[in-house]
DNA sequence: TCAAAAGTGTTCAAAATACACCCATGT
DNA sequence: ACATGGGTGTATTTTGAACACTTTTGA
């Protein structure tokens, strides 16, 4: 078997999270058709073929980097996607032709999501990715396969961990106010909340500790400053 | 292509849990090798390669009927293994070598989960699986392929859902006792519960409905029996 | 009459919810 | 001075946890 064989019938898509301070984002590439000039203007998740030799995680970190130059982000499965059709629309079946050896074969896709602070990483696509963007999560067009339907999935995740793990200080700064935290989580349940019973909630944990400083330049009372305790975390 | 051509490179397992009235147990299928005589002591998961021209849902259902011959069973899918060596063990690669096309393909399998009353069922193995049986969660032995990985995940995602949903009526008769429901949430957790806490809490849900019948011929007081209200349980 | 499991209430602590006003800053 | 978002406390309800005795039946 040749190094980094290509396993024809098995993908990996990813679904990165990003939040601009008022609005879950998700990122999205533009497909660009091989090494034509074609270009395709409907968006997708980034996501491709799997090697032979590499674990579904290790594919899925690979693809994620070549396609829009992320690094070391850690991304956690969420579900598969098996559906003989999945990739048989028409007009995905035009850019497979132009990209890959064996257009026409089954694939299936296992869904990988992560959340990162956009403000942190940089950008830059390549491979079949012409470009790569971040969209709102509730702008999100008609996009490219299953690929709405991943998308679906990969909130439905989002919330129930969000439940479970106080998620969400990797989408925000390292020093943040207790309102962008409290924005963030209604962003993701897509739900509204008491500020002092939410603030006292967070308070509680103790592992969101304040800082000696406040926001400065700010065209109103200047907000105190807060950060998330890694260590006083794993504690608990 | 010829009608259900095999995907060389994917599989599904299920993992179907029972009860009997004590203790979790899993269904197991004891190998038995293709159409030799041979005979593998190794047991594992119920699980196969898909076709091409299925779904992944109906390849568990599928699969889990040609080996099990369990029928209807509403399959839930719980995760996706990939390693590259998950079936390269010498043991495991001897047994494919005598039922598989092509034994030493990259697989990369699929769980699925579903919970049944194992008394609404009868068993009537096939294809590779000469037998099957109920074992006990806790006495589970050393697997074929990474099957106990695939168990244990089942498991953990078992103890999410019944936090989430109240499941567990489907392991249960349709009549059943209070006690018998709080020994069902005590095996699925691990854990322990008071009676009278238990009880008003299940009560208060207001689907667990009482029948005006006992337990008969019991030397002890007879317990209440009650059932499981569908239809009201769907209007929550 | 005994053994075995069923059934039942109260108290306390913790957590969730609802709600309205003053404060510090920049313009 | 005013507009903007920051910050705070209390009362009420709901939920979760701890805990012990009496009842009914068959053997």
């Amino acid at each position: 078997m040749p190094q980094h064989a290509i396993n024809p019938n098995v993908s990996v898509d990813c679904v990165i999270f990003s939040f601009n301070n008022q609005e879950l984002e998700v990122l999205l590439i533009e497909r660009s058709a091989g090494n034509t000039d074609k270009v395709d203007e409907i968006k997708a998740l980034p996501g491709n073929l799997i090697y032979e030799d590499e674990t579904l995680d290790c594919a899925a970190e690979r693809v994620l980097t070549e396609l829009t130059g992320l690094e070391n982000i850690f991304l956690e499965q969420v579900y598969t996607f098996g559906d003989p059709d999945r990739i048989s629309k028409k007009h995905d079946q035009d850019w497979l032709r132009s990209i890959r050896a064996h257009p026409e074969a089954r694939v299936i896709t296992v869904a990988y999501t992560s959340l990162i602070n956009k403000e942190r990483f940089n950008l830059t696509p390549s491979s079949f990715a012409r470009n790569a963007v971040w969209v709102k999560v509730k702008d999100v067009p008609q996009l490219g396969f299953d690929h709405n339907d991943i998308l679906e999935k990969a909130l439905d995740h989002l919330k129930q961990k969000i439940y479970i793990k106080p998620l969400g200080y990797e989408l925000l700064p390292d020093r943040f106010t207790l309102a962008q935290l409290q924005k963030l989580y209604e962003a993701i349940l897509d739900d509204k909340f008491d500020k002092r019973n939410f603030r006292r909630k967070i308070l509680r944990t103790y592992f969101i500790v304040p800082l000696n400083e406040k926001q400065q330049g700010v065209a109103h009372k200047p907000a105190g400053l807060y950060r998330f305790d890694k260590s006083l975390f794993h504690q608990m």
